[in-house]
DNA sequence: CCCGACACTTGCACGGTAGCAACGATCGGT
DNA sequence: ACCGATCGTTGCTACCGTGCAAGTGTCGGG
């Protein structure tokens, strides 16, 4: 089962970039990768159910809800009743949940860059631009 | 602190790869994200003391030697005293942890490439370019 | 040959993630 | 007003990852 050198090659960016994001979150200190994925999750909807951040996280809704209770006590989530219904939950990051989410993703993006300006000048601007258009992309699709 | 156009799309091209190494990980099933780590490492090096391991992977030998201790009764790692010292312990990919890294890898680049297929033919190339070039560097800078 | 340094393992303690099953509370349609 | 469906929480259990501290065995220089 050989792979082609184009296989190994995006294979080895997967890895690259999957050391670098898995680096900075424990750079940022007490927080999990699945929390910060959680995180991640909450910013990009701005609030959400329970069920929802269960269902976009792939577990069920008792690890989430506390998973949650974890977030709650670290102050990087709200948990409130919904408006409209009694029964369900809203959840939304606080400031120091924006914050702590920043920081993740400062260090990631610090990473990346350091990454980039270890190309040489041709190649770096293409994988830049590669990068921005695969980042259109992937944010276009969302989903999971 | 606002963000400009250009980091942000970045940052999503690294959650994308990071969502997409992910939701692989779990896909290949009773193997953890820092497992598939190991192996990966491992795979790279060919060889290697547990201490070596420990190093790469940024744990103490302590963490790294129980995680070996799953690896091998999982059948995917062997642990071997080394040859030319009997405190010193060599590892190796076993043919089903090869496998199992295998399958891993397969999915991962069955997924990016299918991220890579729902872009607009000029940006599915320059994104493609992109990818192989960071991944040249990911591979030349191979730290941490 | 001894003794310090080294490589690894093990006992212990802790917290995170995970699911199942049971429960509590609420909503909504009839 | 009821009753089934829905949303969430909680008890349980189990495993993984983690570090510290202590231990075991081995190597190597003096």
């Amino acid at each position: 089962m050989v792979r082609s050198a184009t296989e190994e090659a995006l294979l080895e960016a997967a890895r690259g970039l999957m050391r670098i994001s898995l680096h900075a979150a424990d750079g940022v200190g007490d927080v999990s990768v699945v929390q910060l994925r959680a995180l991640t999750v909450l910013d990009h909807l701005g609030q959400a159910n329970l069920g929802d951040l269960a269902d976009r996280m792939g577990v069920t809704p008792s690890t989430t809800s506390r998973l949650v209770d974890r977030l709650v006590v670290a102050g990087l989530v709200e948990r409130a009743t919904a408006e409209h219904s009694r029964r369900e939950v809203t959840l939304r990051l606080t400031t120091h949940g924006r914050a702590t989410l920043q920081r993740y993703d400062d260090l990631r993006l610090a990473a990346l860059q350091g990454l980039l300006a270890t190309l040489p000048d041709p190649e770096r601007e293409v994988a830049l631009r590669g990068l921005l258009a695969l980042g259109s992309g992937a944010a276009a699709v969302g989903r999971s």
